[in-house]
DNA sequence: GGCCAAATCTAAGCATTGTCAAGATGCCTT
DNA sequence: AAGGCATCTTGACAATGCTTAGATTTGGCC
């Protein structure tokens, strides 16, 4: 019998309450970082109880691993658009690079959600690999392409995941601050970057034999 | 005027809580796993009171900074020796990079304490670099005997944190199952190793020109 | 030896967090 | 309209980081 409606917003119930959930978290994450990340406070940021989350995620951890999936998504598809625009075929694996490298520098928190949230499961979701379209195939693909025999399917794993432990490496590293001077010394962000992977053969021009 | 000392141990105060309340941090690591750590749980494993640790560290975030204080000294021990025992001159660098990666596995919980402690400061800390037998500067020396020009300072730099990327990449990926058939196929966990290495150009003979 | 100050530890408490059990509230189907 | 169901709130519990106040021991100084 409450008149609360009458004003304006606040239907009913809530109307799609998993989707504000889930845009309260990563709000909370870019703006306080992974560390201010708590349920109760994603609450508060929608505007609801402490005790709503619970009848749509099982857990915290629940809630996390939604967060992460648009993650691994929005990775897929950036990874998918540098491979698109790449200009040369001897040029992609090194715009899959700092692609990669690019979307951790501009999404950090949700970046490490991603990862953290796969740790507790000893395994990296499916959407780091299952897909079609996922990352790890255009890595893949894209080694094909530059030469890399199709066949010999233990060494062409053993590349991409190479790339893979590049990537996520100096992802990690980009942050800090210790590489500032290298950053400036080489002439910007980009070009650290591609000056560290093209230390990786498998960056280079030529794809492993 | 208690007679609680006649009993047994116990002493007065406690000899050295300091230390006591790091290697209890350690054994919780090593038992539960850094999630489980809490400073609570580590004045209980010591045998004090929860507040007592505020008494020898200004913060929790203080005391995981001694815990990764000496896991550091541990790596650049580890690194050390790896580096003092590889045969050939050639074989260094691998070397080096698998005893990197085998530290990680071996203490993975202390791996990730020494990494998070330094995220918040943006820095990684002086340990990693700063001291003259630091890993840093072993990787630095070992590319400059196979090889590197020592002049050539940015370049240098630059391959030493490529390398060092990699290493990292790879010690934080070979935790997942992910990669299990992976070592099977290619003939156990330190042969993956070698095998995501050598992709490298650090890592394979040749040093980068 | 005896006393005072500093160092060390404990007790108690506050705010916050994740989670759960009960109860309220609004929607949908029959 | 009436029950059933999904959704949300209230209130509570245990655990955590941290602070303040008080107890206890140690060490220096006369």
């Amino acid at each position: 019998m409450r008149e609360t409606v009458s004003a304006d917003n606040r239907p009913y119930h809530h109307g799609d309450l998993r989707r504000a959930l889930i845009d309260a978290a990563r709000r909370l994450l870019e703006r306080d970082g992974p560390s201010a990340l708590s349920l109760r406070a994603v609450a508060r940021e929608a505007g609801v109880s402490p005790a709503a989350p619970y009848h749509h995620f099982k857990d915290k951890g629940e809630l996390l691993d939604a967060v992460a999936h648009e993650g691994w998504d929005m990775l897929n598809q950036a990874m998918a658009k540098a491979r698109a625009e790449a200009k040369s075929l001897g040029d992609r694996m090194v715009a899959l690079g700092v692609a990669y490298v690019c979307f951790a520098r501009d999404n950090p928190s949700l970046y490490r959600v991603m990862y953290d949230g796969s740790r507790d499961k000893d395994d990296l979701p499916e959407h780091a690999r299952r897909q079609d379209d996922s990352a790890y195939f255009h890595v893949r693909d894209t080694l094909v392409e530059a030469g890399a025999d199709p066949n010999d399917e233990i060494s062409l794993e053993l590349a991409t995941s190479a790339a893979w432990c590049a990537a996520h490496g100096l992802a990690e590293m980009a942050s800090f601050k210790l590489f500032d001077h290298l950053k400036d010394a080489v002439g910007g962000e980009v070009a650290f970057f591609r000056g560290i992977l093209s230390h990786m053969r498998v960056f280079a021009d030529q794809p492993p034999k």
